[in-house]
DNA sequence: CTGAAAGCGCTTACAG
DNA sequence: CTGAAAGCGCTTACAG
C-alpha cells in the first residue's frame, strides 16, 4: 500500500467524463473501495456476496445498499484466481464453424445452459483445422477454464487426448476422441441413416444414393453404416458406383450430385450426410432442372433451416442441435462439479422429418 | 507461504491418472514450477514471456526447454488480475441469438480477429430482450473485460448508455445506441434499401410491398427510409397498404406475404426486409403456389445463406456479415489501445447481389 | 457474526 | 541481465 493509492481517496462518484473525440478510464470499484465507505472489513463484505447466511442482517443491508449505489460489481478474475478446480466459473467452447447452422444451435444449447448457470463461456472456431483447434485448447487452458466443449477434428488427436489423460475435463460433443475416457453427447448416427434411408427403400427406391461428409469422421462413418445396414436389412443391393464422399460443403455435394444426376443409369433417391449437403443437392438439382421428389427423391441427414423456404420442404432427419449443446452443457457442469462421478456417454435420438422431398406425402 | 506447499514438492511428472469411472484433478503448472525446476527468480520467468529481449539468451533457452517439456502455459487470469486497463485481453460479445446467420456471420468475422491477436471471446446471446443483455452486461463487467462489441437490443438504453459515460468500452454494430458517443460499424441501411427497391422500379415495377422489421429499430426505420426515397426519386408514389411491419421473424414474414399474397390487387413486387424475411416471403410462395419471379418479383435485404439452394436463387443486398464483424473487432482493440483514439463511425457499403428473383435476369 | 492474515499466480518498478 | 518485494482484488481458514 505504498504507491498506489488511488483507489484510496478517489470519491463515491464515477470521476470519468466522456468526450467526444476521448474518455477516460472507467475503473471498476473495487472491496477496498466499499470497505471505506462502509466501515466493514474485506472478509464480512466477501460472505455479503458468497455466504449471506453468515453476516448479520443489518450488515447485510449496509453493504448491499452501498454496492448498489456505487454499482459494484465483484471481479470474476480475482475470484477465480483462489485456488480450487472447478470454481473458476468458465468453460469453453471449440467449434468447427459458427457459421454452420449445425453448430450455431449447439452453441445456442451450451450458452443458455451456461448462462443460467452462472459460467461465462468462452467461445473459439477451430475451421476444422487442427493446429488451429490446438491454438483454441492452449488458449482456453491459459485462461484456466473449467472445462472445455469440443467436437474433436480428428478422431485421434494425441495432444488433446495426453490432455484429457492429464485431467483435463472435456465433453466431445458430436464426434468422438479414440482410446480415451471421456464424457460424450453424441447422436445416433447410425440408427439415423438407417431410418433415412429405410423411409426410402420403403417407398420403392431400389437406387438410393449417398453423398457422405470426409470418411475420416466418425459421424460420416456411421451415418454410411445406417445406410449400408437398412440395405442389408431391406434386402436391397447397393451398387457403389451411388456412394460418393465429400467434406460436407455445399460446393462440393453440388458437384457430386450433378455426378449422380448425369448418370446413364441415374439414382431414383439420394440420401445426403449432412445439412450442407442437402443444401447442395438442392442447388445442383436447381441448377439441372431436375425436380424433387419426382425426378429423384431426397432425405436429408440434419434439419435444414428454414426448410420452408425451400421448394419441397425437404424430409430430414432431425438431431435436436438445441437438445445437443444443452446437454453437453449439463454433462460438463456435472462432470465439474463431481470429477468422481461415473462416465456419461448421452446418446441424442435423431428422428425422422417427413415433409415433401422424399415423395412419401404427395 | 506457509500451509501450502502442494506445487512445492510436486515433481516434474504430471502425477494426474485418468480411471474409467474418475479422474484426478489436472493442477497446472505455475511459476513457482518452474522456479524449482530452473533455478531462475520469477521475474527473469516472466520476462521470458513477456519481454524476451530483456534476458539473457542461455537463460532464455533454459526456461523455454523446460517450460515446453513440462507442459507449462502462463495463467491469463493471473495476469488479468494486474492494474491497467487494457491488458486484460479479454473481448465480450452479446448478440441477439447466434441462429441467425446474419449474427452468425458477424461472430465469425470478430472471433478470428480476436484469435489472431491474442484475445479471449465471452460470448452471450441477449434474445433481443433487454433484460437478458443486461444480464449479460454485467456478466462481462464481473469478467473484466477490455471492451464489449453488441448491437444495443434497445435504441435508447439508458443503462447501456451510463455505463458508456462512465468509459465503458463499447463498440456498437449493426445498431445503435442514442445519447452518446460510442464507437460504430453499421450498413449503410438506407443506401442499400434504396438500391434494391430501386432496382425493381427500374424493371417496371410500380406496386412494390415491403416487408419491415421491428419498427422500433433503427435498421428497420432506415431501410424504410430509403424503400421511400427510391419512390419519391423514382417518382412513383406509395400505397400505404403495401408497407407491412413485423418482427424480422420468418413466420411472421410467412404471414405478412400472404396477406399481400391475397390481396385483390397485389403488389407485383416486394422488398423483404431482412433475412428470415426473405425466407419466410419464400415458404409463403412456396404454399400458396406463387412463383418467383413471374407472379411477383423479390428483393431482400441480407444475404441469404445458401442461396443457391432456394428457387430462384434470391437477389438481394449483402451486408457482409463477416467483414462487419472483422472491422467490429477492430475498431475494439484500436480503442482499447487508445481510449483518446477520436471517434469512429465505420460504415460498410452494402451491395446488390443480382441473382433470379428479381426477374431481371431472366 | 466479524476481522486480520495469508495466499491465489502472475507483473511491475526498483535496486543491483 | 537478474532478483526481492509489493501488489492486483478477491477468498479462505483461523481466531476471536
Amino acid at each position: 500500500m505504498a504507491k498506489k493509492s488511488s483507489s484510496t481517496n478517489r470519491s463515491n462518484n464515477q470521476p470519468s467524463i466522456n468526450t467526444p473525440g476521448g474518455r477516460s478510464p472507467h475503473t471498476p470499484y473495487t472491496l477496498k473501495d466499499l470497505v471505506r465507505d462502509t466501515g466493514v472489513s474485506k472478509s464480512t463484505i466477501s460472505r455479503v456476496f458468497n455466504n449471506p447466511e453468515k453476516v448479520k442482517s443489518s450488515t447485510l443491508k449496509k453493504v448491499r445498499a452501498k454496492a448498489e449505489e456505487m454499482g459494484y460489481q465483484p471481479s470474476r478474475v480475482a475470484r477465480r484466481l483462489q485456488a480450487g478446480r472447478g470454481k473458476a466459473k468458465v468453460i469453453g467452447l471449440i467449434i468447427p464453424d459458427i457459421s454452420n447452422p449445425f453448430y450455431a444451435g449447439i452453441t445456442r444449447g451450451i450458452e443458455d445452459v451456461a448462462l443460467s448457470s452462472g459460467y461465462a463461456l468462452i467461445f473459439n472456431n477451430s475451421d476444422e483445422d487442427p493446429d488451429r483447434q490446438r491454438q483454441c485448447v492452449d488458449a482456453l487452458r491459459m485462461e484456466r477454464v473449467d472445462g472445455m466443449i469440443l467436437p474433436p477434428v480428428e478422431e485421434k488427436d494425441e495432444y488433446i487426448r495426453e490432455l484429457i489423460l492429464k485431467g483435463l475435463t472435456v465433453v466431445c460433443v458430436d464426434r468422438v476422441i479414440q482410446d480415451v475416457q471421456v464424457d460424450t453427447v453424441l447422436s445416433d448416427n447410425k440408427k439415423g441413416a438407417y431410418r433415412a434411408v429405410l423411409h426410402l427403400l420403403k417407398l420403392g427406391h431400389k437406387r438410393v444414393a449417398h453423398i457422405g461428409g470426409i470418411p475420416e469422421i466418425s459421424t460420416s462413418k456411421e451415418r454410411l453404416a445406417g445406410y449400408k445396414k437398412a440395405h442389408r436389412d431391406f434386402g436391397v443391393t447397393i451398387d457403389p458406383e451411388l456412394i460418393l464422399e465429400g467434406d460436407s460443403r455445399q460446393v462440393t455435394a453440388e458437384r457430386l450430385m450433378g455426378k449422380f444426376l448425369s448418370m446413364k443409369n441415374p439414382p431414383t433417391a439420394v440420401f445426403t450426410g449432412n445439412n450442407l449437403t442437402t443444401l447442395g443437392a438442392y442447388a445442383a438439382c436447381n441448377k439441372h432442372g431436375v425436380r424433387i421428389p419426382d425426378d429423384i427423391a431426397l432425405v436429408g441427414y440434419d434439419e435444414v433451416p428454414w426448410a420452408d423456404a425451400l421448394n419441397p420442404p425437404p424430409t430430414v432427419i432431425d438431431q435436436s442441435t438445441y437438445e445437443i449443446g444443452r446437454r453437453a452443457a449439463e454433462v460438463l457442469i456435472a462432470r465439474i462439479q463431481d470429477p468422481e462421478k461415473p462416465l456419461i456417454n448421452s446418446v441424442v435420438a435423431p428422428k425422422l422429418v417427413v415433409r415433401k422431398s422424399c415423395g412419401a406425402d404427395s
